[in-house]
DNA sequence: GTCACCCATGTCACCGATAACATACCCTCC
DNA sequence: GGAGGGTATGTTATCGGTGACATGGGTGAC
């Protein structure tokens, strides 16, 4: 077996310039679709590219070039699975469009020491920007640190030094909801939050409030869960203890279920005696009983723009995303006359 | 404004060896730990790190040393969100903890030419392993010669050249959940199994198939979906035209709740006339109405052990990472005594 | 005709960590 | 006391692209 057998050495743009008969910068030219590269010449780089089996070397490009063309993305690797399957699927469509890998840090909880060392890691890797996909509750110094060196944007409205936030509306979404209910003609509508440190949380809240206060109604005070089906169905128990409650905005699919557990199993059938509208429309809420009147948001459209308004980064105008929708089925309908 | 001001730089190793008074070998030595560096010194170059602000360049590392510390992990984005997040997070918990970063190529749909861009991608970028969290249908020579340079881990009992496979053992999922309506009296259980391109789906089938073969009984035509909702609802109005039904054992909850739909449509109850068996064990299964049974697999254990499997290297004895366990509820009850 | 400029391409240093090798020192054992 | 071996550290070349600058031929304007 002689030296050119054993040979492991991947080819290198050298050997691809070698064979095309060019210097390595004419081919790393051609290879990043300079314009000032002949296309005859293109051509016999492509056909020696193809002829060695050549492989793109990234590291070797993030040294020289100092950017890793590689993109952050930090998640929270509880609750919501489904706008989090979304918004990765997003984040990831939009960044290999562009050229860019993603590469993910998640945490298992909303912690301070967590999330610093998440972002830490990512900075190790050297990537060229973050997308933060989990609500910042408190911003730390050393986080500022990391957020303020690399380009940021942050998907659900908290805010730290130098990070961009994508404008999803969520405040929307709650006042959408809220109006449904409205006008079916309900006169009161109760809320069971998400975590108070989650911002799309206490967004959902204010919409649903301020949808509330612009139809003169004081706001009842709002039960708040965790996101899980569990927190849900116990707060469920507590609504169906109060008699006068013929309506519930429910920030979550998953908690909606919940709530709708617990008053069918107090006796108070849904929509008939309470109707409830959620948040997320996630695919099993058409096929569960009764159907979820709930709107949806596009996650994976705003996974996508936060990569967008990353790679931009010029573009000021921070218009949303898309707006959200209302799927009405059959968990909402007019209160019973009285 | 002078140029020590200016300088944009990040400090590295040369500059903390400066501070320390040392080499940068021996900063590169201290900061991996290796057994040969005074203690002293150690401490020394730890301070100087601190002092300088330094960050670790691991695209300097991967270029020097040929060996990325990343893992690239395939993944598709329809379908099976919950499994999905799980397997993603056990990944990078793995990962993250053995030092090495997660990257990740996500494929819209079962389709060649998508798995090997992703491939190619993650090739690209240089990863140290791969995790295949697809079934791969066909495998092409483009896909092979990937997998066969880059150690690879499949997820879910495809093969390529080279590619290990992590047992998870599915055919065990469907035997239980079987066995479960056997148990409780049923002579014989149909079956929605998932698409036939998933091997997951495959070995669930053949599991089922086995259990009911090992009680005699001969398995009626399996109906297929694709694992959302729709699917299982469409086959669930087939189902529910055949009056001898009494058991099914559907291959995911979320095609469960479409089955489970479809029965109280056209007046079959569940399970007074029906029991249905699902796998997955979703938050929700326990919160909707009827409160599933399900065959609850630890997706996020199956995700670590892949990435031990892959860092390890040389572990052949592939034992089943975690035994698939049964949550009995309320969608299973014996048969109507005829 | 010549100056200016553009275009296609080449040359070379350099990014920052590490592998490989070299060195200096200390210890132990025959 | 010299050979042999281990430990802590330094020196140098190298990985593979790319930025900055150089070069040489072609074109248009005055």
């Amino acid at each position: 077996m002689n030296e050119d057998t054993v040979r492991q050495r991947q080819p290198s743009m050298a050997d691809v310039a070698r064979i095309a008969g060019v210097s390595a910068q004419t081919v790393s030219r051609a290879l990043r679709g300079s314009p000032n590269v002949n296309p005859e010449t293109r051509r016999r780089v492509l056909a020696a590219v193809e002829q060695a089996g050549y492989r793109f070397n990234s590291a070797a490009r993030a040294l020289s070039s100092g950017r890793s063309h590689t993109i952050g993305l930090v998640l929270l690797a509880s609750g919501g699975y489904y706008s989090r399957s979304a918004v990765t699927a997003g984040v990831e469509s939009a960044a290999g469009a562009a050229g860019y890998a993603v590469s993910i840090a998640t945490i298992s909880a909303l912690d301070v020491g967590l999330m610093e060392g998440a972002l830490a890691r990512l900075a190790d890797q050297g990537v060229d920007g973050l997308v933060i996909a989990v609500p910042l509750i408190s911003v730390t110094k050393k986080m500022e640190d990391i957020t303020g060196d690399i380009p940021t944007v942050t998907l659900d409205g908290s805010r730290t030094a130098g990070a961009r936030v994508l404008g999803i509306d969520q405040m929307e979404a709650g006042r959408i909801a809220t109006q449904h209910l409205l006008d079916l003609g309900h006169r009161q509508v109760w809320h069971v939050s998400g975590p108070d440190e989650w911002i799309e949380a206490r967004q959902r809240r204010q919409g649903w409030r301020d949808c509330l206060e612009a139809a003169g109604i004081e706001a009842p005070p709002p039960l708040e869960g965790d996101w899980s089906p569990g927190s849900g169905y116990r707060q469920g128990q507590i609504i169906a203890m109060i008699p006068e409650v013929t309506a519930v905005f429910v920030a979550s699919d998953e908690m909606a279920f919940g709530v709708i557990r617990a008053l069918r199993e107090r006796g108070r059938s849904v929509p008939e005696d309470v109707s409830i509208v959620s948040v997320d429309d996630i695919a099993l809420a058409a096929f569960c009983a009764p159907p979820l009147t709930a709107v949806r948001q596009d996650f994976f459209a705003y996974g996508a723009a936060a990569v967008t308004l990353l790679l931009q980064g010029d573009t000021e105008g921070e218009e949303p995303v898309s707006t959200p929708t209302l799927s009405v089925r059959s968990s909402t309908a007019p209160p019973r006359p009285q």
